[in-house]
DNA sequence: AAGACACGCAACCGCAAACAA
DNA sequence: ATTGTTTGCGGTTGCGTGTCT
């Protein structure tokens, strides 16, 4: 769910910098800006995009929203376990936290856990009265056909394998790595928007469906290459695009 | 049908750490 | 060593949407 984009809301004179939802065209523009020049600093991004809005706004639009490896689908009881388990271990550590599922954001898990996860374990607390032992299987049944064994190394395996999930763009060195969506970058790709659709991804192999999306990344540590080796590529921002703005949408996502 | 309420999520705020000059 | 700037993090808030009455 997804707040309309109020334009201009907060806009009282044209320079005064901008707060508020970020319109489509501002995603636009910060992508595109990321995507052909990296990132110096956030507020050379914001300068150079034209945008008037803080560095720091970029970052957290770019970190929690633009981010390509970004996954799409709702968390998967097998994340609520990880997230449970390293909660406990690491408390509020929410980036240590994100570190450890990739495509997952600290803002992400942070909201899940305030609105969901702390709710059902307080209620659980309260129902069976002990204590937090049986918190855990209490608040997040484990899928029935899978094990989870939530420890921190196994998730940091994955983290390992996969592309990191909260991959750094460097302060001062300009770094970006671009997702191409569903592999068929030639032709009729159909993004995998399993947000939507797939409401029970939980409950099969959710690293199958993140992996399947995790095609191509390519990733340069300079700008080398031509800029327009990123985005020429067919098919590639209009796959980003329509998963961002769905056409037959009136939310941007989810 | 309409108002009240609850929920979920995007984004802001304040602070501390890291870094550069 | 000091100061200013930037980044990163966690807590919190505001608002759109869905549900209930």
């Amino acid at each position: 769910m997804v707040r309309k984009p109020s334009h201009g809301d907060s806009i009282k004179e044209e320079n005064k910098e901008r707060k508020g939802l970020w319109s489509p065209e501002e995603d636009e523009r910060l992508f595109t800006q990321i995507t052909y020049h990296g990132v110096s600093t956030w507020s050379s991004v914001a300068q150079l995009a034209g945008l008037r809005r803080s560095g720091k706004s970029c970052r957290l639009r770019w970190m929690n929203y633009l981010r390509p490896d970004l996954k799409k689908e709702p968390i998967s009881k097998r994340e609520e376990e990880i997230i449970i388990s390293l909660q406990r271990s690491l408390g509020n550590r929410w980036s240590t936290i994100a570190a450890s599922m990739p495509g997952r954001t600290d803002n992400e898990i942070k909201n899940y856990w305030n609105s969901r996860i702390r709710k059902r374990l307080s209620a659980a607390a309260k129902a069976g009265g002990g204590g937090g032992s049986g918190a855990s299987t209490e608040a997040a049944p484990p899928a029935a056909e899978e094990k989870v064994k939530p420890e921190p190394t196994n998730a940091t395996t994955a983290a390992a394998a996969a592309p990191p999930a909260d991959m750094p763009i460097p302060a001062r060195f300009p770094v970006f790595s671009c997702q191409l969506l569903d592999g068929d970058v030639g032709g009729e790709s159909t993004p995998s928007t399993t947000s939507s659709t797939q409401q029970n991804s939980g409950e099969e192999s959710e690293a199958s469906v993140a992996d399947s999306n995790m095609i191509h990344f390519l990733s340069f540590d300079d700008l080398d290459y031509p800029a327009d080796f990123l985005v020429d590529v067919p098919g590639a921002m209009d796959a980003w695009e329509s998963e961002l703005y769905p056409a037959n949408s009136t939310s941007s996502l989810y």
